[in-house]
DNA sequence: ATGGCCAATATGATTGGA
C-alpha cells in the first residue's frame, strides 16, 4: 500500500506530469493540495483512466484538496471541524477499504499564515488547533490513519536550507513549530523523520532566484501516521526529481509504503 | 550583481503563494 501527498499548485497545469508520475510511482492513494479549481472543473478522465477513484473539495481560484484511490473511497467528508464560518477548501477525509482492512486518510492544506503577525497568522494557528482537536478525536478510534498534506510548517532547523532567513516567517515561527510538536506529541509519527534524520530533505523549492539549483528548500509536506499505521511503515521517499522535470509544481510528491 | 517565478482572474494589474 503506497500513499503519497503532493501540492500540485493548480491541477489544470499539472495533469500531464501527474499522469506520468502516477504511472511510474504507482501510488494506491494520493492526497492532492492546491487544485485551485471547483469540483466540476477537476480533470477526472485522465486520472480515472488509470484506475483511480476521485473525491474533491475544490473552490474557485484558490486552495482545494482531493483524494485519489485505487480502492473505494467511503465516508468522504470535507471541511475541518471546528469553525462553520471557515470557507477555505483545505481538508477532505475518507475511509479507504483495502483488501486487508480499512484505512483513514485525510488530505490537508494548512494555511500559509504570512504575514505574521496578522489576521492570516491568527487563522493559521486556529486551524492548527482545530487539526489538533480532530487528530485527538480520531486517535481514540485506534485505526490506521494517515494525515497527509502541505502543512506549511518547517518542523526544525534541519528542515530548512538556511534557517536564519526564515526566523520571522509564518512557516517557521516558534508558535507554528509548537503547534506542530503538539501534533506529534499526540502520538502521530512524522513518516520521513521516522526513517531518516538526514538534513537537506526538502519538499518545496521556490520558483524564484534559482532556489532549486541552489537546493534552497524547505520540508513542509508531511505524512503523519497514527500508531496503527506507523507500525506498518516499511519505506518512504521524496520525489525530488519532479522539481527538475517538465512543468514542475514548486512542491514535490512525498510517499510512504505501509504493509497494509 | 545578494537578483531571478508562477497561477488565477475576463488580457492587465492584482492577489496569493512560501
Amino acid at each position: 500500500m503506497r500513499i503519497a501527498t503532493w501540492n500540485v499548485n493548480s491541477i489544470k497545469q499539472r495533469v500531464e506530469p501527474l499522469v506520468k508520475w502516477l504511472g511510474e510511482r504507482k501510488p494506491d492513494i494520493v492526497c492532492l493540495q492546491e487544485i485551485k479549481c471547483v469540483d466540476e472543473a477537476f480533470p477526472r478522465e485522465p486520472i480515472e483512466a488509470l484506475g483511480y477513484n476521485i473525491a474533491t473539495h475544490g473552490q474557485k481560484a484558490y486552495n482545494g484538496v482531493a483524494l485519489l484511490s485505487k480502492f473505494p473511497l467511503e465516508e468522504v467528508s470535507s471541511g475541518l471541524p471546528g469553525d462553520d464560518l471557515d470557507e477555505h477548501a483545505r481538508f477532505i477525509e475518507a475511509i479507504v477499504s483495502t483488501g486487508k482492512g480499512a484505512l483513514r486518510v485525510a488530505s490537508i492544506y494548512l494555511p500559509n499564515g504570512n504575514p505574521a503577525p496578522g489576521d492570516k497568522y491568527t487563522y493559521k494557528l486556529k486551524w492548527m488547533e482545530r487539526l489538533y482537536q480532530f487528530a485527538l478525536e480520531r486517535l481514540v478510534l485506534e485505526e490506521p490513519m494517515v494525515l497527509a498534506g502541505d502543512y506549511n510548517a518547517i518542523p526544525t532547523p534541519d528542515d530548512v536550507h538556511d534557517p536564519k532567513l526564515w526566523v520571522n516567517d509564518a512557516l517557521f515561527l516558534p508558535d507554528t513549530r509548537a503547534k506542530w510538536r503538539m501534533l506529534t506529541s499526540l502520538g502521530l509519527t512524522d513518516a520521513i523523520r521516522a526513517t531518516s534524520d538526514d538534513p537537506g530533505l526538502y519538499t518545496f523549492w521556490d520558483y524564484q532566484a534559482g532556489a532549486f539549483q541552489k537546493n534552497n528548500g524547505i520540508r513542509i509536506d508531511h505524512l503523519l501516521l497514527s500508531p496503527q499505521a506507523a507500525d506498518k511503515l516499511t519505506a518512504t521517499g521524496i520525489d525530488k526529481q519532479m522539481r527538475g522535470g517538465e512543468k514542475p509544481s514548486d512542491h514535490v510528491p512525498v510517499w510512504i509504503d505501509l504493509d497494509l
